[in-house]
DNA sequence: CTGTTAGCGCTTTCAA
DNA sequence: TTGAAAGCGCTAACAG
């Protein structure tokens, strides 16, 4: 239970005072080599670390983020939070992990944890569109990154991708392989961010000439059970369709699941599209065709923005970056064929 | 960018001494309650937070644990990495996250970090054996809780599964189901902690007076193409066998993809199983049986340890605990049948 | 029941 | 090039 050293003890140990101690610490260049070399050589022997937290006291920070997920178990956020993770390290912060369960009491008492804890800046993957509550935060001047949300007039950096253009994408993708009878599994509400790609979605029939019919897009509940359900009651309806686009990867690997349980076989009789690229999407059998977004990369762009803040590096006003988005083709589409 | 207000302020604002502050926020008894209530109000109306930063300093305490993982975007790891939240969440302390990235460098970079901001206590799911590096740390006074590896001489809590009888179980179930010709496919090296599932495996398999063949025993690199590898190995071999047990769920995942490839069904002409349980193997085709251990529960009782530990609530000697594992039927195991 | 004093470990003046 | 003193925000110990 040997308590750790502190800088009173390198000194006394190095016969100078703690101001010189410190000196070395920071690597000023007021110090005689000499001097410097028996310090450094002290500080070693003793495995002496500064603590954080009296430099935090006076320093007015603490070198320490906070990241504010929905869940970090799930693989899309987990990705997300390993960039976040990586570029923390890479500048020597760290980051407190702070799953909100989707749970709005959760997200309050993170936040004030983490006001408590001082740390130099937030990220925050939101729950809700409401946040509300991060104007206090950020009035108090504390940095933040938004993932996903609109920043209302917040001075904060947003990470968001173009979801429109995510429905837009996988649905031309399913045209040119030649459908034109396309089921879309649509999100539990139009209200929240990828509602958007069901618009997408929908321009792009349009587009092609193609009248929406309500009765091929039922609402998953963004989960592969929710896929599942709604795909078997596509079937259950007896509407014909080709293909399948779902608003995010886990509702296409529900609708792939319940397609192969009624003796359907992907992509022969029906084609899947999601978007996400998940984890899972590589993995499933056959893997899914989707719209993927670059997460540890989102991720790591957020750090970097959010600590040109906290660094003061950066003073001006809202950044929106808009993430890039792509097509990966895997083996969930095929061409549409007559019989299908 | 308003400074935050400090127990000072509440103090002035409330007309009181900055103890009495103190008194309220600590929930002490001494105080009359009209003072209570006055301070609170101006605490409310105010946002103050009192920092952790200060108060850690004086108590010599932080409510932070580090969380030293291989990788966090990994779902086994994921899930355990959650479980730690959790315990963490309801306790009231904050998490810091280290991915090691299973390299030694970055667990020492993380562990100094760790210790500089002062984190109370340090989970740790080694990359190695190696724990050489713990030593000093646990001499310094910080409870560790240290997964899946011996303690060696520290005082330290240790969680383990019984791999001997992970890999033991796995066998007998395919034993039960009539299997005689079973490969076994093995880790990288014999020394790992899994290792020791294949001397469960072999235990089963002699048990049931079954003599062991080497060459249906190859190794795999632990991950899905390692099991791919040694599966295509077996089959190119000629050697006949109607089931394997993998060391773990990726290598079991990836034999199962190159028993598809080469025409065989699984579990009609081959079962299999693994270890593990990892989030994949649910949603693999057919789905896996595997050994699962409870995952999001070893860290809530790790935390829990650990926490005892750190608030002297427990001042013994090393614990170990054994995590216990079950076999989780899914549909990659089939009775034998002659043909296979 | 409340206030004063001192000090946690560090860095920022200011002096020598 | 080095040291002494003050103070970051908080709480424990002691008075009153």
């Amino acid at each position: 239970m040997a308590n750790k050293a502190t800088i009173q003890d390198i000194a006394r140990a190095a016969g100078v005072s703690n101001q010189t101690v410190s000196r070395v610490l920071n690597n000023r260049p007021d110090v005689a080599d000499a001097t410097r070399q028996r310090v450094t050589d002290v500080i070693q022997q003793m495995g002496y670390r500064p603590s954080d937290m009296a430099r935090g006291l006076r320093n007015k920070n603490t070198r320490t983020i906070g990241l504010i997920i929905p869940d970090s178990a799930n693989p899309f956020f987990a990705e997300i939070a390993k960039g976040v993770e990586t570029g923390c390290f890479d500048r020597g912060y760290g980051v407190i992990l702070c799953n909100s369960a989707k749970v709005l009491e959760r997200e309050l008492i993170y936040l004030d944890l983490l006001q408590s804890k001082g740390a130099d800046g937030i990220i925050f993957i939101a729950t809700s569109t409401h946040i509300d509550h991060l104007y206090p935060l950020v009035e108090s001047g504390v940095p933040v990154a938004l993932f996903y949300r609109d920043a209302g007039n917040l001075n904060v950096d947003t990470f968001k991708i173009d979801n429109f253009q995510a429905g837009y994408m996988a649905t031309t993708h399913l045209l040119e392989l030649g459908h034109t009878r396309i089921a879309c599994i649509r999100p539990s509400s139009d209200e929240t961010p990828s509602g958007r790609r069901v618009d997408g979605h929908l321009h792009a029939l349009e587009q092609a000439g193609i009248p929406a019919d309500m009765a091929l897009m039922p609402r998953g509940d963004n989960l592969i059970e929710g896929g599942e359900a709604a795909t078997a009651a596509l079937l259950a309806s007896g509407d014909s369709f080709s293909a399948i686009f779902a608003a995010n990867d886990a509702m296409a690997i529900g609708a792939m699941r319940s397609l192969r349980d009624s003796g359907r076989r992907v992509p022969d009789d029906v084609s899947v599209i999601g978007v996400d690229d998940i984890m899972l999407a590589k993995y499933v059998e056959p893997p899914l065709t989707t719209i993927a977004q670059p997460k540890q990369e989102a991720g790591l762009r957020a750090i970097e923005y959010l600590i040109e803040r906290v660094e003061e590096r950066y003073t001006g006003g809202p950044r929106e970056t808009l993430l890039p988005i792509y097509l990966v083709e895997r083996r969930s589409c095929a061409p549409y064929r007559e019989e299908a």
